[in-house]
DNA sequence: GCAAGGTC
């Protein structure tokens, strides 16, 4: 029996399909699908089924100095247990080999992986190595007809890179966070390709904390040819003879302004006037699909997980390559041909196949595992995605199809002109034809009209404005171009970039879109650029790269690297033991400042956010338990502090952060006493903790505008009920013959009024109709996936709630857990 | 409880 092994399930399904023709067949064994044929099994492994770590007796922090595992060993244990059983269970009975897993230095790794997995369990089959850029027939069947060998120096040097990677991070992390005593969950993490990125955003946030402004002023005129009026800016040539329109000083402003403002006319000096060319936009690389995507408003690891979702259900290719360049075997007449039986956007693929040229764009970067981003043939109904993952899917979409447009041209007209010896310029822009614009609507396309003016023709001057300015801060990155610079520096991959900002936001080091660093960033970059500058550089991964270039090419040795690199870290050690404290301290109180709100109104101690055991936030003193005073915070989203101070309380404001439902708390204590004149209607005892406690049920108002009954010891009673968020409610004299409670009734503008009745009552009928509702009132439910989930025994939400995601997505083609898990999320 | 890299 022939083994095949690739790099992940879907190539092993395709590859099987290549080399049976269509016939093979597919055997599940403990979640894992293997492919049959004719004598040969096809396996696909999920990226690296085994993980680097260090031997089980450095796993305690408090008994191991960090320094330790510079120098300890580094060994290689199973992650993925029922992917190495089933594999190690063909492998025994096979009589060869062959390693099909992607063809990148990754992949040469996941490679040699796969091969020491299987010489565990036979130490005789022949193991061959293949390698194509893309799966398609003519590539896979040649690869196939002449196998080659693992290349096991490239592996080496991606085996250099984990090891690396892995002692630099655990030891600097674990010495950073023992120093700042951080015993709990949250640890203070650093690595080779977070740190520099984290550096990033702490090297802005330094600018703009330095910056200061500047005044200066422009001053424009509205210039008129008969009937047409357009406006033009005011410029000068500055000390080295560039243009430039800020004046710096308010003098000379001012009499500029007053010439313009009495002049009566102004002379054409020069009319120019250039035809642009504006070419449609290259395929889609990630960098460049989330950059499009979070103009479209998704933060990057939203836009790739809808990505990927795509990518399962096959309505898209792999999301994750650094390719700009279709592969040959992409036909993209073909493919337009397909896409033009869509409803919504068939009619522009019919326009782009009436064209004589259908020659893709082409970015800069040719790789050769994965094509660009681009539709496949397999296209979803508008009801089987959801609102998010069809906006997704249509720009991907109709990126493919800008890259098969024509270009768009400019009129662009440049007219300058005389007033009393000032001189004004404007700048005409007119869309001449629109080309790659009609299919890909996502770019800017604003015309500004400058009417069509001769050399020497006198103008009206119909009004003149000065505007005070002043130059502002840098701005922060964005999560796109915070990508965008992370791949122009090196760091990070295609596959991980979006992944770090996430566990940026994670570790407590930045807040908010776009990230702002926290106190505890700016101490994390400060100590790594004190002590380990080597970290926070984009340059340790530079010189990594050079250094897995030589081991790949049999230079260096995998031994001569990593210890180079261990001592290297060795001596960052020795001048680090001397600072332990201080370091510690500063962490500490970086940590401390994230948290502060100011001072307690009861002791005068400082009040800072703290968690409460059941996971929600809320204000407690720092003089804890000698102080026990506590405000409550809103149970959505996670707080963070702002830099702004209430006048009547000198506390910071707070802000929440949940997403699109992200608001200004405010301070909490002007909060506080709002609610305390609300005079919160007040229904019964809280059936939660009314006989402990004497809480109470009250119907409550969020700062959002919800409703909700609640209980009055909120936080650290969480009792609550939902209400209609519209129309007064009266509290009527008849009460509930089960809960006691008085029932309610709902007067609505414009309606009649309805019986709410008993809240607790109202709730659970609610529940049940929920539960009962069909799969398609989910939205991303459409007829088709309703179907193939009702074949599957999921007929309604309240099925839905009870299923495990991972099972479901097993059984149903073209469903992910991720998506199931989203859907659940909408059920509840 | 450490990193970064695959993949889901």
């Amino acid at each position: 029996m022939e083994l095949i092994i690739t790099e992940k399930n879907n190539a092993a399904r395709r590859i099987a399909d290549i080399l049976s023709d269509g016939g093979a067949s597919t055997e599940r064994d403990a979640g894992v699908n293997v492919y049959e044929w004719g004598g040969k099994r096809c396996v696909g492994l999920s990226g690296h089924v085994v993980g680097v770590d260090f031997p089980a007796e450095y796993s305690d922090w408090r008994d191991v100095e960090p320094a330790e595992l510079v120098h300890a060993d580094v060994t290689k244990t199973a992650t993925k247990e029922d992917i190495v059983n089933v594999l190690q269970r063909l492998a025994e009975r096979a009589d060869d080999v062959v390693i099909a897993t992607d063809y990148d230095r990754e992949g040469e790794l996941i490679g040699k992986e796969a091969y020491e997995l299987v010489r565990e369990v036979n130490e005789d089959a022949p193991i061959k190595r293949v390698r194509f850029s893309s799966i398609t027939e003519n590539e896979v069947k040649t690869a196939f007809a002449d196998p080659d060998d693992l290349d096991f120096d490239l592996a080496a040097a991606g085996e250099a890179r984990q090891t690396i990677d892995l002692v630099w991070g655990a030891a600097l992390t674990r010495f950073l966070s023992l120093s700042a005593r951080q015993t709990g969950g949250d640890f203070i993490s650093v690595g080779r390709v977070q740190t520099p990125t984290l550096k990033l955003i702490v090297d802005k946030e330094r600018e703009i904390e330095a910056f200061e402004p500047d005044d200066y002023w422009e001053l424009f005129a509205d210039l008129a040819k008969d009937d047409a009026e357009f406006e033009a800016q005011y410029f000068y040539l500055d000390d080295e003879g560039n243009e430039a329109e800020r004046v710096w000083n308010e003098a000379d402003a001012e009499a500029a302004f007053d010439v313009l403002r009495d002049a009566a006319d102004a002379v054409v000096e020069s009319v120019r006037r250039r035809t642009r060319t504006d070419d449609p936009p290259a395929p889609f690389n990630t960098t460049q699909y989330i950059r499009a995507a979070s103009s479209l408003g998704y933060a990057a690891g939203r836009a790739m997980s809808i990505a990927e979702d795509l990518y399962t259900a096959g309505y898209i290719t792999y999301p994750r390559t650094d390719n700009t360049v279709y592969p040959d075997d992409l036909d993209p007449a073909e493919l337009l041909d397909t896409l033009s039986a869509n409803p919504h956007f068939g009619d522009d693929a019919e326009t782009l196949l009436d064209a004589d040229d259908l020659t893709p764009t082409e970015g800069d970067e040719e790789t050769t595992d994965h094509p660009p981003i681009h539709p496949t043939a397999d296209m979803p109904d508008r009801g089987d995605l959801s609102e998010d993952e069809w906006e997704v899917y249509e720009l991907v979409v109709r990126r493919f199809f800008a890259t098969l447009a024509d270009p768009a041209e400019w009129a662009h007209l440049r007219v300058v002109a005389d007033c009393e010896g000032l001189q004004l310029k404007a700048n005409g822009r007119r869309l001449l034809d629109e080309g790659y614009h009609a299919v890909y609507p996502y770019f800017g396309t604003d015309e500004n009209h400058v009417p069509a003016v001769e050399e020497g023709d006198v103008l009206d001057v119909s009004d003149a404005r000065i505007e005070a300015k002043q130059t502002q801060p840098p701005r922060r990155y964005g999560q796109s171009r915070l990508i965008e610079t992370m791949e122009d520096m090196g760091i990070g991959t295609k596959a991980t970039r979006h992944n770090t900002i996430e566990k940026l936001y994670d570790r407590g080091y930045i807040e908010d879109d776009p990230p702002k660093p926290t106190r505890l960033a700016m101490a994390v970059v400060e100590a790594a650029e004190e002590y380990a500058d080597m970290l926070v550089s984009e340059e340790m991964t530079a010189e990594l790269e050079a250094d897995m270039a030589a081991i790949a090419s049999g230079e260096k040795t995998y031994d001569e690297v990593t210890q180079e690199s261990r001592d290297l870290l060795d001596r960052i050690f020795d001048s680090l033991g001397e600072s332990r404290e201080e370091v510690g301290t500063h962490l500490q109180e970086s940590l401390k400042a994230d948290k502060t709100l100011g001072p307690c109104p009861d002791c005068g101690e400082t009040l800072l956010i703290r968690k409460s055991r059941q996971g929600s936030f809320f204000v407690g003193c720092d003089g804890y338990p000698d102080c026990e005073f506590t405000l409550p915070l809103p149970d959505t989203g996670e707080p963070v502090v702002l830099d702004s101070e209430c006048d009547d309380h000198g506390l910071h404001e707070v802000k929440m952060l949940a997403g699109r439902n992200t608001f200004v708390h405010g301070c909490p204590l002007c909060r506080a006493e709002e609610a305390d004149d609300a005079d919160e209607p007040v229904l019964g005892p809280c059936p939660e903790c009314g006989h402990e406690h004497d809480g109470e049920l009250r119907i409550k108002t969020l700062r959002n505008g919800n409703r909700l009954v609640g209980c009055s010891r909120y936080p650290d009673c969480e009792y609550s009920l939902p209400l209609p968020r519209h129309g007064d409610i009266e509290i009527t004299d008849e009460s509930c013959d089960e809960h006691g409670l008085p029932k309610l009734v709902v007067h609505d503008e414009g309606d009649d009024p309805w019986e709410l009745g008993c809240p607790i009552c109202n709730f659970a009928e609610y529940q049940e109709r929920q539960q009962n509702r069909g799969l398609e009132a989910l939205d991303g439910v459409g007829a088709k996936t309703a179907e193939k989930l009702e074949a599957a025994g999921v007929s309604s939400v309240g099925d839905l709630a009870d299923v495990e995601p991972e099972a479901l997505a097993d059984e149903v083609d073209g469903v992910s857990a991720d998506r199931v898990r989203e859907w659940q999320a909408k059920a509840d």
